[in-house]
DNA sequence: ACCCCCAACCCAATCGTTTGGGTAGCCCGG
DNA sequence: CCGGGCTACCCAAACGATTGGGTTGGGGGT
């Protein structure tokens, strides 16, 4: 509630002040200092007035005022590369209620996942001086990271990480292994993968972590059965078309390295004549929401992405009181469905 | 880019302008002042000259210290119910590409269309002094808003309209009629829909304005045909259990005001063994991305969602500039899809 | 020669908080 | 009785930008 004094005007502490005739600098330690001050700023009858006076008046601190003075603004940038990317909507939603707990505000911006655009909102974001910033569209080459290190810029990944900087995923590469136990032990032996963008530790992960599994457990998958991709259905399909058409044996099942490329996939197939889950079993990656309600729903890896979302959050509070984190892989799980359920007969 | 002198700090206006031996109101008002004052308050030479070192020197303003002065932040809040409905992500990136151009920045809240968080949110978002809120998760009630509209507050609805607001929403009354047209029209006589959450404008226009166009058709629609509902898959899956246990004789088309639940509603009509698009046909709204990539592509409602949301924003600015404005309603057109192509012979 | 005006600046207060330093009075111990 | 140490405050200078008013010095008009 925050209320005008006779005049139009936000209450100001300077108005809290002079109400009660004590000075601005008390009513500011005892309204915005840890207790520890706030003691020895005034007596506890004293206190007491002035928390009441602010209550009753609907004092709200001008965070204007106080980040011009303290040079800290508790806001935070998030950059990812589309919010309608329901991945990161849902990281986001982390990210808010993490920063909520601590006393933060969040921006975010989408990047589109184009260079020229990370840079240009990473900077917006830094003109309103946003205290860190979440990036969540790293690309592994990382020299946008390079340049904000390099500045000084406190920040941490989100979803994609790159090697040497703090960061909050799911354990992509386990993911993918996750998978490839599965088929495997279903008896699958052509597989093929939908690999994503090869700019995004996610695609490259999961891809990782899958291939040398299968190789680990003594499969075979041939380079041209690993497609790279965008990561939305119309990559999906595009990528099936490929594997359908690469000249290989029709794999018998096919590993998504994200749902909306699977459910791309799931499409360009039945248009084929095969049936996913009896023909051709489809996994995919997220665990979206969609999945699981689809007609063949989609077996796909869950990935914890709310807490993802407020583990980054964490993180980057961390790293603004100056400790050093290490970057962190939250465990995903596989949830198996029709897409590919079935086993081979051996 | 932000840089910084050589002690650390980052650039100010009186840097530059003991640097240039001038005063820093003069440095201010050739950067930040319209044409007309920056004319007046120095000559071409020294302006270039100052435009120069700011460029060099990479001086950034600072928002705080400005905002401070001058009580506006060129921030805007915006409340939705959830980032993760696609819906309102991608209204939000509207907004954002909206409000880069008018050199606004933007805050998103989730309120998970719960009372309590909308008025929360909000209030979080007045604290940090935003310029003017764009609300995207209005309830027809409208108690919140004739609170905000009492303290003056400048605000703009958008998706969801309630009477007697300025909102940038869709024409969902013309889109539930188009969607009766063409069920009418390929000879469907039971239909059922699938109504929404009856807080939501959404909800009420497209249920209404099918329902009142199909009465117009002169069909006719029991009121247990009508079944209210959540706007998930998990709504679409209970409202189409409660029409097909409704004891009406099925229904041979369905309109779910929602592409989830229509999703939702496709799942279940298939675990009871119907076939969608032959057996019943369903249409949806909003036309979001997976409609055209489910395995049986869903006809639905496509609405202008990037418009709407760069409507909100420019509206907002007009509010902000003292003008009143009218609500403003943008044309859905109706994709048809393989879920309801099929005619009923007459 | 006088006045006025204009171009090109300068001045200083102000926005609301924070924070490193006072300081006045009181109590208590030696 | 004096000094020291509390307690409970006050003071004033920042932070960086904005803005309504000056103030010069020179040129032009008459």
């Amino acid at each position: 509630m925050k209320e005008n004094t006779a005049d139009g005007r936000t209450v100001t502490l300077k108005d809290l002040a002079s109400e009660l005739g004590i000075h601005p600098s008390t009513v500011s330690r005892i309204l915005h200092s840890g207790s520890e001050v706030a003691r020895g700023a005034a007596s506890v009858a004293t206190a007491e007035r002035v928390r009441e006076l602010a209550r009753k008046r609907g004092y709200s601190p001008n965070p204007q005022a106080a980040g011009l003075r303290t040079r800290r603004t508790r806001l935070m940038g998030v950059i990812v590369p589309r919010l309608s990317d329901l991945v990161l909507a849902i990281m986001y939603e982390g990210i808010e209620e993490a920063a909520a707990e601590l006393g933060y505000s969040t921006f975010v911006m989408n990047s589109r996942d184009d260079p020229e655009e990370q840079r240009r909102k990473a900077e917006t974001m830094l003109a309103r001086r946003v205290d860190g910033l979440i990036i969540g569209d790293a690309h592994l080459d990382g020299s946008h990271l390079r340049e904000l290190s390099a500045r000084n810029v406190p920040f941490v990944l989100m979803n994609r990480r790159v090697p040497g900087y703090p960061s909050a995923t799911c354990d992509d590469v386990l993911g993918g292994r996750l998978v490839a136990d599965h088929l495997w032990g279903s008896g699958h032996r052509d597989v093929a993968v939908i690999a994503g963008e090869p700019y995004a530790s996610t695609a490259v992960d999961r891809t990782g972590g899958f291939v040398d599994r299968w190789k680990a457990l003594g499969g075979t998958i041939s380079p041209k059965a690993v497609v790279w991709s965008r990561f939305d259905t119309v990559g999906g399909h595009e990528a099936t078309e490929t594997i359908l058409a690469s000249g290989l044996p029709r794999p018998t099942a096919i590993f998504a390295v994200n749902d909306f490329a699977a459910i791309g996939a799931m499409g360009t197939l039945r248009s084929h004549g095969l049936t996913v889950g009896r023909d051709v079993a489809v996994v995919g990656f997220n665990d979206t929401s969609v999945a699981a309600e689809l007609p063949i729903p989609l077996s796909s890896v869950r990935s914890p992405m709310l807490d993802i979302g407020r583990t980054a959050m964490r993180l980057l509070k961390r790293v603004l009181d100056g400790e050093t984190v290490e970057p962190v892989l939250l465990e995903p799980t596989l949830c198996i469905r029709e897409s590919s359920a079935q086993s081979i007969p051996g």
